[in-house]
DNA sequence: ATAACCGGTTTGGGATCCCAAAAAAAGAGC
DNA sequence: GCTCTTTTTTTGGGATCCCAAACCGGTTAT
């Protein structure tokens, strides 16, 4: 149970990047102290929160703006996140204490495998692959000895589908056989990478293990523009989040919290 | 002029790197409002702000605590930001239409070339050349066609040397004869690194713009290290701001617009 | 008719107040 | 004398109040 601005600028956070607000509109103190039936003082300190986010800007005069993110800014937030995971990764395979956790990530690449094995594409399976996939990469960032790394990085995974390890899923693709083969050859294809920079930070290989990483970030990025060209209509942001299974996970269990707590 | 809370923030925040409180000092919203003659509203809304730039911690229970960084922290950072403008210059070198900001950039190198050239190693040229600096490193984030990127590091600028371009200089160096041949010469491989990059990006060559930016940062960490190795007793954040210049210059102004307002 | 001016209203910044929880201090029991 | 409990004090979160600056609308003068 967080305070309650912390909570508040989560809900804030969420209706801006679900496009709750309208691209630019104006946005008032007030009316949130209304809408969400809580005083001004947490209001105000969310409000801060967001915009120190960029999430929302303050006008020279008066009053806030949304500034919304759009599917290009996601884009180019992957692009930094994976930039900086193969500083972490190039890191790791330079520690010379790397070895000690090496297994954490042998385990998940492990587990990974196993759920592919078994290919039940339902969406338990998923949420544990997903789990793994956040495992290794959280344990990268963890272990490379640049703590800064992972701390730039919880900085700028407040936009959907920028939590470490989030992995982009089309539910629509998983409906039908064909879509489900083809997210099973991405998941091995992955994983594969997974072993690749795993073998590379065991042998201190820090130039592979640093160009491996960076190919396994775009290869997310291409998936993305995928979607893109083939919806005739422009990509929302609402999109990428239906297509992101952590962060719709992370959303139901949002969701659930409250109800408990209501 | 911005509101009490953000000067009130880059007070605080001030007196935490430079050291003015204990490495774990538990800090007090009340001994703030005192101390800086204020109320409480503009003093959370700044610990709020410090909190996310994770300069001090919230405890479980109450109170927070500060969490000064130390020289490591910095060096990480620095570590952290010269991989975000190396990226950034491999993305200008890939851009179609980055050539209408080249000359910017020679425009930046013809004059640190032309300062240096001059030997004056005074106060003024110093400055000078770190304001070329500025521009030639902020042009090449602004102008990489990912925006994310310079908004990531204005996010973890807040350190000391963290401002885009900042150099560090060592006042006793500058002192003695040979010390400013020495610096003299740091500065003409640093711009022949910016010529480097420069030609880089120019040619489209991405992965050397790439290689050349990471070793100009790598200079700087090595340069810091450098120091590390000299002084006999630790390396404080103090000495780190003493060597860099931008900061100094900043604070100076500062304290001249207080004094205007005042 | 347009533009400048003026008063009312909105809005955000800052100060103050209240309260609950936690830390610190005092007191009781062993 | 030490420890556990109770009381007091401190401290931070939230609500409310006040005010000045900015916005809006209407009126008036050119």
């Amino acid at each position: 149970m967080e305070s309650i601005d912390t909570e508040l600028a989560a809900r804030i956070r969420n209706d801006i990047v679900l496009g709750n607000y309208g691209e630019e509109e104006r946005i008032s103190e007030a009316r949130l102290c209304d809408t969400h039936k809580v005083s001004r003082t947490p209001v105000r300190l969310a409000l801060r929160m967001l915009e120190h986010e960029g999430l929302i800007r303050r006008s020279e005069g008066r009053g806030y703006f949304v500034n919304a993110p759009n599917v290009n800014d996601v884009l180019q937030a992957v692009q930094v996140r994976g930039h900086l995971e193969s500083l972490a990764a190039r890191l790791m395979a330079q520690s010379p204490d790397r070895l000690s956790t090496l297994p954490i990530l042998e385990a998940a690449i492990e587990e990974i495998d196993r759920l592919i094995l078994v290919g039940k594409m339902d969406h338990a399976s998923i949420r544990l692959i997903q789990k793994q996939n956040a495992v290794f990469h959280k344990t990268i960032l963890e272990c490379c000895g640049n703590d800064f790394i992972g701390f730039t990085c919880s900085r700028i995974s407040h936009m959907p589908m920028l939590e470490v390890g989030a992995m982009v899923f089309d539910r629509q693709v998983l409906s039908t056989k064909e879509g489900k083969e083809r997210s099973n050859f991405r998941l091995k294809l992955g994983n594969s990478q997974h072993k690749v920079i795993f073998e590379a930070i065991q042998k201190g290989d820090a130039v592979r293990a640093e160009g491996v990483m960076r190919e396994h970030s775009n290869t997310m990025i291409e998936y993305i523009q995928v979607f893109e060209k083939r919806t005739k209509e422009e990509l929302t942001i609402k999109d990428l989040i239906d297509y992101s299974g952590l962060s719709v996970m992370r959303k139901e269990h949002d969701t659930i919290g409250k109800e408990k707590s209501l």
